[in-house]
DNA sequence: CATGAATGAGCGTTCATTCAT
DNA sequence: GATGAATGAACGCTCATTCAT
């Protein structure tokens, strides 16, 4: 359990697991991830006691670097669109910028290797954005709806926002602000 | 003249799968998914060729299942509000209905196994639900943006519906309503 | 035990056997066979008792068909050379006639499948083929020699020709007489 | 600094699967064979690609066993005739003493996994004796025909000789002489 | 007798994990 | 700690043969 040797390795591991995942999804082996990172099959034991807790682990990782991409520089500001807009723009700019990370995410999501506590904790790494959607939710129609579920429908109408962005770059601009007006009107 | 193939046995393939899949995963094993039907390992691949076209084959059949379910007893109305509400509610219903079928829907939905032919034949059994919706969105303020993602948001905020209705039974309906008043204001 | 039914499908099965086993070597599958033959795979059955079975009895038909092609319009003649090269000469249009045949042969002819029974039967098959032989060794260096061991020399230099004939058409038939002066050499 | 991948361990399968091919053809499970050589299932594909790969790396290291012993201690010789006949003493001496080994080589030799490559290699483990051949070929008269020929006749003769030496251990020398003198027939 | 669906043992190969080096 | 060979259960799929129709 004491942090172990190299982060760096670690870190290899995350990234080539990623690669790997975005490829050949969740049936890649532990030997091609080992490998892709440079790193001997062994090790990766070393550094992951199994392989659903390096897919817990990358998912936990992945989750958080969405989550504060989208928060980044977004500054507290008076106006509550312009302050969300950002963050959803900000959003939708990694999930662009990073499909594999995003597909990588998506696998693990919807893997039953993932464990609730790891979802628990993934959730908290939003909590940023969450606390911004809740700002504008909570003097909308949906004051009196449980915040989770609110939550859950901005990641869906995210979720789908970034898919048809990705799919269709040339009108991804376009796609932003349609899923964000959504969300919006969902919202207020 | 010989035993013919027998749509009974087929049938009982698809429910065998589907009650396994939800246990285990896509990574259910043939033979166990055979065992379940309460035929040998063989015979599954008389009535399929390969465990993917099993697959392919059991997730259109729940995608029809579904929408079917959805459209059933939606008579035309001159109010367009209280129609898709009703196909809506009845969705909602599907879903809790069969949480099992739903399942194994969402993993299927996303295995790199289904094929864009398979996609393209289960999104057509989903027309009648997606004119619905089409006919509330021509005049609002999505009118500009593809169809397809407007259909897409239906999908991401019926799921995510259908996610809290399941999770929490009491308060279901009021989930219910939450999710299509949701889409309404989306759409409207 | 019985004479089945119908010759002719007995026929077609043999003939089907012989395509397939070209193709696909002997790990041909009984229902390709069946199928290839346009009966049902357990019809084969009726016919034959195993698959076993029907190599055997298609490795003693080919053999046949081939020893039969061999001594075929040979006659009598004080010339004992002139009536081996024209059998001689049968053999090796035989050959190149029927490549699939004696492909199929070959193959059999090295598996495990066909029993000492069978292969006695076949011997015999060649027993005018060997008759001819036998005249030209009596008097030859070979003539202490066993009898088999110079059917079995000629068998082999007969093969080894064929398979150069085969090969090679263009100049198939200056090999064929390369290969008759080799034998001739060797027993006389 | 792991475990070395072990010389040993390969030329134990390499036995193990003459042994059992030797018994049960090319048929001979992977398994069976791991087993014969006292290793778990998975690590004969340690060792070897695939099954094909196995079958053909032993195919070569057979060919090259024999033809190592067939030029074993021929001593460059003004006398052709003793030079040569020393080789095929040699050759029928391992085949006599390698029975196993030969029928390993006779199944591999017909099956479809032996590469064309596989082939070419092995055949030029053959050169010295072919060129020992070659020498007594070239004034005889087969000189006109080509040199693949005649090697191909000496391989079928060496065959067929081996196959009565075993057969009849008895009259094993005699056996070997006549089928000396007759190559020497055909070539001179 | 003809048919072809049913059977289940058996196949080649993979892979998470261990452990000798 | 790093390495990668070793392990053997498990996988998807095939096939000779049987037998209900």
């Amino acid at each position: 359990m004491a942090k172990p040797r190299s982060e760096s390795k670690r870190n290899d591991l995350l990234a080539a697991a990623t690669r790997v995942i975005v490829v050949q999804g969740l049936s890649a082996s532990t030997a091609t991830i080992a490998k892709a990172a440079g790193v001997a099959t062994g090790s990766l034991f070393t550094y992951f006691e199994t392989k659903a807790q390096l897919f817990n682990e990358l998912y936990l990782d992945l989750k958080a670097d969405m989550a504060t991409a989208a928060i980044q520089d977004v500054e507290p500001n008076a106006d509550l669109h312009t302050e969300l807009l950002q963050a959803w723009t900000n959003w939708m700019a990694w999930a662009v910028a990073n499909p594999g990370k995003r597909r990588a995410l998506a696998q693990l999501g919807v893997s039953e290797e993932i464990t609730a506590t790891t979802r628990t904790a993934a959730h908290e790494t939003m909590a940023g954005l969450a606390r911004l959607m809740e700002r504008a939710r909570a003097d909308g129609p949906m004051k009196a709806a449980p915040m989770e579920l609110a939550a859950a429908i901005m990641n869906s109408l995210a979720e789908t926002t970034m898919d048809f962005m990705v799919q269709d770059p040339i009108d991804a601009d376009e796609h932003c602000h349609v899923g964000f007006n959504a969300l919006w009107r969902v919202l207020t």
